[in-house]
DNA sequence: GTGTTTTTAAGAATATTATTCGTTTTTAAA
DNA sequence: TTTAAAAACGAATAATATTCTTAAAAACAC
């Protein structure tokens, strides 16, 4: 075998970027589009599935019909150890949690969360991260504006 | 007209939480979940796109088979007077950024950028960012390790 | 309450797409 | 070259999407 297991030639990364962009896009529209039988995209887009290059498909939907228009960015210094993720998987399991991070430097986690209002984000505080042990302090920075907001990785 | 541009009722809110969790789900698979005629689904779902509650469909990739496993967060002031989103407009532009957020406080940009690596992550400051008037300071965080990243919205 | 309008769902028919699988072509290595 | 493996093709079939007509339900006015 070759390199197959980390190297994606044009044809994944066309496919990649076309599913990026339009995730319900036909396997008809993809093989149109690349020139090729539906057949044959539909086994690579299969193999880029069965990798873990996708990872999964999904619906971006509007905050405020759904009534979380309260974007906030949470520091938060613990006490868990090096390599020791038990805070960091008790945010991951709060639904509102969007992300949850590592960061460097001051040993402490950003987490991104998503409310209906300030005063959904005080009872988030109070009922789910103050129940979290370890944490030490936390700081909240709140978003005005979100002008871009995506997921989407520049394919190269 | 009732109240339709704004309320979901509980079958809007059971296709979102189908489609928010699996985007290519088949038309038919939301109709046997939910028990209803597949043009029935068909018809909620165009409305909820036409509405813009949904506003599309995107594939998560796997960053480290795209080459991207640097994720940073930059802090950036900038000169930009209130209701300007001009130097904002231009992080925006980066196909390298994900996310340009207006955060409450220091008047500052927090963005987010996904590169390869630290070194990427110094082309594109020099590269890009520098290019970018109005700009007064910038502060970098990089992040260790991702917990948890996702865009999803918890429906109730 | 009744009649009316509007919205929503259903059902059947058709168009389009997904999927399978045998065959051919291409690729890459020996 | 020769050969083996991978990738693409193409045709046949299954499944799904989509359209449109009709029926039911909900909302509204009176």
């Amino acid at each position: 075998m070759v390199q197959t297991d980390t190297v994606l030639n044009d044809v994944d990364k066309a496919i990649l970027r076309l599913m990026q962009d339009d995730a319900r896009i036909t396997n008809v529209a993809i093989s149109k589009k690349l020139k090729m039988a539906p057949s044959a995209v539909l086994e690579r887009v299969r193999k880029l599935e069965e990798r873990g290059i996708i990872r999964g498909y999904t619906a971006n939907l509007d905050p405020a019909a759904l009534n979380k228009e309260l974007l906030a960015f949470i520091f938060i210094k613990s006490a868990d150890g090096f390599g020791c993720d038990t805070s960091a998987k008790a945010f991951a399991a709060i639904p509102e949690v969007q992300e949850v991070h590592n960061i460097a430097g001051d040993d402490c986690y950003l987490v991104k969360v998503r409310v209906a209002n300030t005063q959904a984000l005080m009872e988030l505080r109070r009922k789910r991260f103050s129940k979290i042990a370890n944490i030490l302090s936390m700081r909240t920075t709140i978003v005005m504006e979100t002008v871009k907001e995506t997921q989407t990785i520049s394919i190269t």
